[in-house]
DNA sequence: CGCGATCTACTAAATATTAAGTAGTTAGTA
DNA sequence: TACTAACTACTTAATATTTAGTAGATCGCG
């Protein structure tokens, strides 16, 4: 047997991302942000979005004769747990060299560095 | 059609940690190691590798009857990818929001944190 | 030599993920 | 009322991922 993802899906992700961004979203809003960047029927969206209901990840009020979809969780707990699940598969959950990893390539301006530095400055005091 | 992973599948990143750190490794030397983790079939890890080879992941050579496997690519290359695909796919691309996500929830001694601000201070520079 | 152990190639198949069609309902409208 | 548009439920299906079985080759040993 093969395991479900326990986090998001690309494209359940991808769905979540607009769900998140307008709060309040019918699939025809979700279908046409995601139409805009690469072709996808209607249905396809409206059967992800039924997935993604029973999941738990959103939450549907009949309006009128559609279906208004809202997150069910806040974006940052949801990402959060996709982090976690990365580091944990790809690093055994050691966060220090996922971080070393990003650092080395991510190119920071100095008010980047140094806003950096000081979050980095503030944990654990 | 559905987008075959552009990356290394769960399963694959196992086998890949294993040959990483065996440097050489046969089928059966990966499938002691995962199974003592939880049981495996030996044909399966056969399988696997042989995926991975079609992938250009590992390089196989026989010595006496078995294959001896390596990696066809270093490890940080290839981990390397995947945090890239992670943030492209999560994040958009904006590594930063990232980067934060991973400084505040991440325990660091003072030494490691003294390391870390050392590597973001060498940036740049 | 014949046997068992070891290994590979080939095959099969279960489940997950993604994509979309069809049918049917409802509401508004000409 | 009959038509059309919008929407949902149900169904289908293609591809990816994971797991493992079977058959056959080869090697070393009693």
């Amino acid at each position: 047997m093969r395991a479900p993802s326990p986090t998001l899906t690309p494209q359940e992700l991808a769905i979540m991302k607009v769900v998140w961004t307008l709060d309040r979203a019918t699939v025809r809003d979700v279908h046409a942000r995601l139409n805009a960047a690469r072709p996808v029927a209607y249905t396809t969206v409206l059967t992800m979005m039924r997935i993604l209901e029973q999941k738990g990840h959103v939450k549907k009020t009949r309006v009128d004769r559609a279906f208004v979809y809202r997150p069910a969780r806040p974006r940052h707990q949801v990402i959060g747990e996709m982090v976690r699940e990365f580091v944990d598969r790809v690093f055994d959950g050691a966060s220090r060299p996922m971080l070393l990893h990003l650092v080395k390539r991510t190119k920071l301006s100095p008010r980047e560095r140094a806003a950096l530095l000081r979050a980095i400055q503030e944990i654990d005091e």
